[in-house]
DNA sequence: ATGGTTGGGGGCCAA
């Protein structure tokens, strides 16, 4: 019985590890997920809560944090075999960390650059950066073998769905047409099962991300889908549950986005 | 068309 016992693996950009300790302290007595991967830890990686985590049934610990920006995080029950980072862009920055269960399922926890401001490559060398980042995700993901699990907050909202409004946000940095597309050549480029969609169908609005600007994010709710959970073909057998867990955007201190549950059973 | 909020780090930048 505990042999098909699901896989609970959650993903949330927590926007400074540091500042969300009583948030992760409620979450992980609410849910327990096996495998918690956070991005933006915004930590270097000898200052990350080890113990903290440690105390809290999570022993095992892939950390690729940076001063100041960005960072992701893996933490487990169980071990963690095969911990990978990778330059992405040679920019040196901390945004992709690979861990390999004992199931020999591989988790690709990512944190995608958000892009900046203005959609345009020539103009706004993040948004340059952004593209170039998902152009490198595709020519990578191709190459891959075996089950894996690519999450994270990749940064784009892909289908119209995704977001409060596709006609207001075609021009928004998340929304347009060279990242969606990006997003579908790299969902593509491996078979990819979108695990969110899997359970919630495409015409149904769905959001993980909701700005910390909104004068009251929950009644105006202009979200969008930033964060995603995407499972091997192989796996896709196996999905049993998902849930975004909105309410936690409505905690106290809370980070601008909502973890994402997915529970997987052994195929 | 603009501004709205948050965290990190050190007096603004990125999101």
């Amino acid at each position: 019985m505990t042999a098909d016992k699901p896989l609970r693996i959650a993903t949330w950009n927590i926007n400074s590890v540091r500042a969300r300790l009583p948030l992760l302290e409620r979450f992980l007595a609410d849910y327990a997920p096996d495998v918690l991967c956070l991005q933006e830890i915004k930590v270097e990686t000898a200052s990350f809560p080890r113990a903290w985590f440690a105390d809290r049934g999570y022993p095992h610990m892939a950390i690729h944090g940076q001063r100041n920006h960005h960072g992701v995080a893996t933490l487990s029950h169980q071990p963690l075999f095969d911990i990978e980072t990778r330059d992405w862009c040679g920019m040196g920055d901390a945004r992709h960390v690979a861990t390999a269960l004992s199931s020999g399922i591989v988790i690709h926890n990512f944190y995608v650059p958000a892009g900046g401001d203005v959609p345009d490559p020539e103009a706004n060398p993040r948004f340059a950066h952004k593209l170039a980042f998902l152009d490198e995700m595709v020519a990578w993901s191709r190459k891959l073998s075996g089950p894996a699990i690519l999450l994270g907050d990749l940064n784009v909202a892909p289908l119209e769905t995704d977001v409060w409004s596709h006609r207001q946000l075609l021009k928004v940095v998340s929304h347009t047409p060279p990242e969606t597309t990006r997003l579908a050549a790299l969902a593509d480029s491996h078979g990819w099962v979108d695990a969110m969609r899997h359970f919630v169908p495409p015409e149904q609005k769905l959001f993980t991300w909701w700005s910390y600007r909104a004068r009251d994010w929950r009644a105006s709710n202009r979200g969008r889908r930033l964060d995603h959970v995407w499972v091997s073909p192989e796996l896709a057998p196996g999905l049993r549950a998902m849930a975004v867990l909105a309410d936690a955007r409505g905690w106290e201190r809370p980070s601008d986005h909502a973890p994402v549950l997915v529970d997987i059973a052994p195929v």
